[in-house]
DNA sequence: TTCTAAATTTAGAACTATTCTATATATGAT
DNA sequence: ATCATATATAGAATAGTTCTAAATTTAGAA
């Protein structure tokens, strides 16, 4: 585990290198979001900055959740499940899981999913998106086994 | 060309076969969701409500999309250049392709992009949705010429 | 034909997520 | 310390959609 004041100082660096200054509330905003955080939306972030930075300012949350996605310290993502935007700290492309059950996004690398456009239109593809969805986890055996059949004692 | 009452004759039919009540405004609005309209927004929907059928409060425009979908005559579609719902009348699973140029959306065929997910976890996929961007139509030689460089008369 | 109960339509209020505006505060270079 | 600029803040405004309560329309029943 990285020692928080260490921590602390990767970040700074990390955003001035990035051009963004390195004030008080980007700081904590940016602990969560690049170390921790799991696709938070923007409620989830505010939620976190009640608990860990009181008196932080919603605008603030929106302010900096803007600055750093300029910044490309992190990427918006825009899925269909849900009308609030989440926010992801891996900012190269990749492809979405839903977990239907809980609701969780999960990441999945583009090697994970060969994509072959063939389209007979004659267009240019400048770029695909992909949401997987179903059950992330795969149901045990127990837990099968108690849905198809009722229990006998 | 369908002549236009028998075409609301069919819309009738279609709507009573999946257990809506054809009013005029359901039958106004089934008429141009299901054919002629293009992956439209509920504003396209009201302004066409307008123009074609005035005094249609938004109320029922909203109202009759969700009933429609409940019905599965059309299918909602939410993707991530907007905020805005669209409305499908193609209810089968497929694609679409958004032209970054136009904004406009096309229907792709399951079966003009292979999907094969092959993930580390072991995860069960139900449903795989798919989004391409780029450019619909290849720009003309005309246009890349005069891009390229500069005209000389 | 009324009558009636249920379904539908309507206008506008409410709601959610986000962006904007105006003011206050903090920063840091001189 | 002063000043100019950047940042943070509270709350208003906005966009898209859903909800609420009242008015209208409808399909049968009488
Ligand atoms: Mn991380
Ligand atoms: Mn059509
Ligand atoms: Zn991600
Ligand atoms: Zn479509």
């Amino acid at each position: 585990m990285m020692k928080s004041s260490a921590e602390q100082a990767a970040i700074e660096k990390r955003l001035k290198a990035a051009g963004v200054r390195p004030t008080a509330q980007r700081i904590a905003l940016a602990r969560f979001l690049l170390n921790g955080a799991d696709h938070p939306t923007a409620e989830d972030v505010k939620k976190w900055a009640d608990e860990n930075f009181p008196k932080m300012s919603l605008a603030t949350v929106y302010n900096t959740l803007a600055l750093l996605v300029r910044a490309k310290l992190i990427k918006e993502v825009k899925l269909p499940h849900t009308s609030r935007v989440i926010y992801d700290d891996r900012v190269s492309a990749h492809y979405h899981f839903l977990d239907e059950k809980s609701g969780k996004i999960y990441d999945v690398d583009p090697s994970e999913v060969e994509v072959k456009p063939r389209l007979k239109k004659n267009a240019s593809v400048r770029g695909v998106e992909v949401l997987l969805r179903g059950r992330w986890e795969s149901e045990s055996r127990q837990i099968r086994e108690r849905r198809g059949k009722t229990h006998v004692q």
